[in-house]
DNA sequence: TAAGATTGAGTCTTCAATCTTA
DNA sequence: TAAGATTGAAGACTCAATCTTA
């Protein structure tokens, strides 16, 4: 365990969750948890503050979520659902449903397509996207203020280490098990 | 923006996201979503590999979870409901639900508190200290396999960095705004 | 009075089936 | 036949109210 110096090794909750499994089953290598379960932890207690911030403006994840891959995607701000439910990852049936309440909301419309009758494009009203754009913001300056504990130099360095992962996650995560 | 060396930048889909709102948006500073982001993405995009060994032992995340919590407690794998949902980060009726599928499935069982009779005390069944055990060791098998693309010193770097971000999301993500 | 746990109503989601158009 | 989108049933969760015991 070679290890270089332990300056800042912070004992975390997921330190605190290692050494449990360690002292129970002491064979069982759990260095991805130290990695994807601090990933996951930190996403899960970041998520109040940010829900917080949606929830000031009358939206949920959800609903963020689809209006901010709409306004990121540019003018025209319009997608096809296909897209959007794929890109967020969640089922057709779910999208249909978020797609109602934020029509009902009048945030988004839905445009018929013109080159193809089976789809309807979704697109965001002047109304959607201000309140995309307004949360937004404020959802990037509460992320940053949760990254004050590192410095420029540490932020770019576990920027560009999470970076790697992605790639390869996006490459050999998804896919069925041979 | 003083950047050592450009070598292994990868463009991933955190970082397109990131141009494609610097187009739209140029004054906004989404270094939040390079590290928050992408832990956020990676756990999100990791999880299908992570759901099917659960599934293939009957389960879904939540109820491993709660086996994970009670199995890493050590003999004798007893814990208060109470506990148990403050550290999943669940409601209580929410946990309620999942105690009575578990039970169902003779998984956990309630046992009534010598201490305080208002509380019942879950504990793992020799199945579900049996079932937890294997679910767990098949997960920190995938999860492993997913930080193949990271030398050894890379994993540590990275689990380091994490881990002081961890320690900061804990002090200063949950409370609300003064 | 307050804490531990459960209940029931309401919400958001998935899944499988359906309808329409390519 | 297959793809795009919607629907309805079923599942897991939150929230507020409730019951019991400290």
């Amino acid at each position: 365990m070679s290890r270089q110096h332990d300056e800042s090794t912070a004992i975390d909750h997921v330190e605190q969750r290692r050494r449990q499994w360690t002292r129970e089953l002491p064979d069982v290598d759990t260095v991805g948890m130290a990695v994807l379960g601090r990933a996951r932890w930190i996403t899960l207690h970041a998520r109040p503050a940010i829900e917080r911030v949606f929830a000031r403006h009358g939206l949920d994840t959800g609903e963020f979520d689809v209006l901010a891959t709409l306004l990121r995607s540019g003018p025209p701000y319009r997608l096809r659902p296909t897209e959007l439910y794929k890109s967020l990852m969640i089922s057709s049936g779910g999208l249909t449903d978020r797609l109602a309440r934020l029509e009902a909301a009048g945030l988004v419309r839905r445009v018929a397509s013109e080159v193809d009758a089976r789809s309807l494009l979704v697109e965001l009203t002047p109304a959607g996207r201000k309140r995309a754009e307004i949360a937004f913001r404020e959802d990037m300056q509460v992320e940053k203020a949760m990254l004050a504990a590192l410095t420029p130099s540490e932020r770019e360095q576990l920027g560009r280490l999470l970076a790697k992962l992605a790639a390869h996650v996006a490459a050999h995560g998804e896919p069925e098990p041979g």
